[in-house]
DNA sequence: ATGAAAGCGCTAACAC
DNA sequence: GTGTTAGCGCTTTCAT
């Protein structure tokens, strides 16, 4: 790869004035002949500024980093991609970077990495099982260190977190199911979601808080594991069959595990949304094209993003010390097929 | 962020004696004692090398690159994984770029920001809306200059593309649905994809050639957009109703179409597998949990990564100039409910 | 209008 | 055992 040195050997000038041309090249500085020669070989010898040597003599790398544990589903897909837009729209490179999932240790190496690499900065977000506050801790040298981020929709809990983060209002969104299934007459409502995890622990506290309110009974379906995929929705199903029957609805912890329910349900031959409501959580493509398709509550991703950025580029771009802020996001209900109004004859 | 020259200052010796210890910290170069004394002031300051600056010195940054246009799909979420732990396994780190859609241009920019950052490697997965063989000129450079990359499942013309590459062999693919449904005795049996790309013609052209060995018509139904959404399915039906009566099954460009054309043979009162049997291609989570679950051709992801990143290694690794390498991976076809034989008594 | 020189932080060959 | 020195490629200040 040509180098500023070679140009220069080739035009026969010195690389500072190869570099000023390149960088400015319109500048009346060095004489017309001369920037048309230096521009000329730059383009001739495809010249590409090395942005190790760039990011390290400049101290910044114009690259905004994000870090999250895969991209665990058809929603983290979409924030990615819209993160990488907006980023991109703001003039600076966008890199990614999949930390294996699980352990604080993981994040912090991941941070740590990302840091190294010289990312100007960070888009953090991680599904924390642990918890505590002090999967938080490393938060705070970051704080001090006045290094800008913002944590990004992630399950953990907050409290005494210092720093920027935005996050979807999950307690609301529980409480946004049961207030619709209400509406449409049901009582008999379940819940089916794993037991770990912030994420999940403030959706079944929306549930339960809107159950309350409205003098109903809790019907938790606990299904084994912290991942969304369809087969726990099935299986949860499949392995609570007097619990379901008892219900007229269910809201789901995903819209993976509606998809993996409603399969249960149909198999025994329970009809949906005839017998039994029920409500996902993502808003995933798929839900709109099922048979039912798929009554929902959708983040609203493009705001949840958009916020994120906004708040990290205010964060780049002053000088004092962070304060702490955390905005949270409303979700939104997208009434679909798969629910309706209880049936009158239902038996109790 | 800490250096090597603060901890030399602090311990008071020189810094390349504190690279040393630091890179070797074992090493009875050095005496006991100042070794620790390194290493503790290291850990004490929070000491991590700065990343751009040994990717200059080195002149490698341990990194390998994966370039591609979105994540399009729940097919390329796996690939990204899958991708992203093998190489962690090689001992490298891992980067994803993602490129803007469509042009050349765009992916010439990717390829070329990949290497000023320094990667060692790329992987380079981009659906090329030009077919034509002029798309790949950009790569002479790269074979030229034994830059290591390999072209990753890329739907692309690869007529003299000379440098190292892996694919699906997406004939077969196309083959593969027809043959299944021949099997189970259908004849009346239409293809359903969109009118571009590399990607589809293959696919289509597996499907033309099978139906010709059996002596059968082509009865393609031509969706708009390169897209592989939904929609496209869904509309893909509705507009061609007329079409889709004369049919017994149906193979579809993606399991995406094929859950839109389900839905929308739903809505038509039109049984599915019962009056028309439906294939699909990805094996998408989904189409397991969906009723009918969904018969699909499946892309071996793992053995696609695998047989990419061995390539690329043994590429890094090797100091000749590369050959031209074209391997092509076989789909398996996976039978579930949406796929049956014929109805004995359906009309002609 | 052009160039010399120092520096970013890490690496590596070699000297003492 | 430890230190000196030059260099990776780009940036920036200051001199000519």
């Amino acid at each position: 790869m040509a180098t500023v040195n070679e140009i220069a050997q080739e035009v026969g000038i010195s690389k500072s004035s190869v570099y000023q041309i390149l960088a400015n090249p319109e500048h009346p500085r060095y004489s017309p002949a001369t920037r048309q020669r230096v521009k000329k070989q730059a383009v001739k010898m495809g010249y590409k500024p090395n942005l190790l040597a760039k990011g390290l003599a400049e101290g910044k790398t114009n690259t905004i980093g994000f870090v999250a544990c895969s991209v665990s589903c058809e929603a983290g897909r979409k924030k990615l991609v819209k993160l990488h837009d907006l980023v991109n729209d703001r003039g600076y490179s966008f890199s990614f970077f999949m930390m294996k999932a699980g352990s604080v240790e993981n994040e912090i190496a991941a941070i740590d990495e990302m840091r190294a690499r010289g990312m100007d900065g960070l888009v953090i977000s991680t599904q924390m099982s642990q918890v505590g506050k002090e999967a938080n801790r490393h938060f705070f040298r970051l704080n001090e260190q006045g290094y800008p981020y913002v944590l990004f929709d992630s399950g953990r809990n907050l409290s005494d977190f210092g720093g920027y983060c935005v996050t979807l209002d999950r307690v609301e969104a529980g409480r946004m199911a049961v207030e619709h299934l209400c509406e449409l007459g049901h009582r008999r409502i379940g819940f089916i979601g794993p037991q770990t995890g912030e994420d999940y622990r403030q959706k079944e506290q929306g549930y339960a808080l809107a159950m309350q309110s409205h003098g109903l009974g809790l019907r938790k379906i606990t299904i084994p594991d912290m991942s969304a995929d369809y087969k726990f929705g099935y299986q949860g199903v499949m392995e609570n069959i007097e619990a379901i029957r008892e219900l007229t609805a269910l809201s789901c912890y995903s819209d993976k595990i509606a998809v993996g329910a409603i399969r249960a349900l149909k198999e025994l031959g329970i009809s949906v949304p005839g017998q039994i409501a029920v409500v996902g959580f993502d808003n995933d493509d798929m839900g709109e094209m099922m048979t039912p398709s798929l009554t929902t509550i959708a983040p609203p991703v493009d705001q949840l993003v958009q916020t994120t950025v906004d708040l990290l580029f205010e964060r780049i771009q002053s000088y004092n010390r962070p304060m702490s802020r955390h905005i949270e996001i409303k979700p939104e209900l997208i009434i679909r097929e798969s629910t309706g109004p209880v049936r009158p004859g239902k038996k109790l």
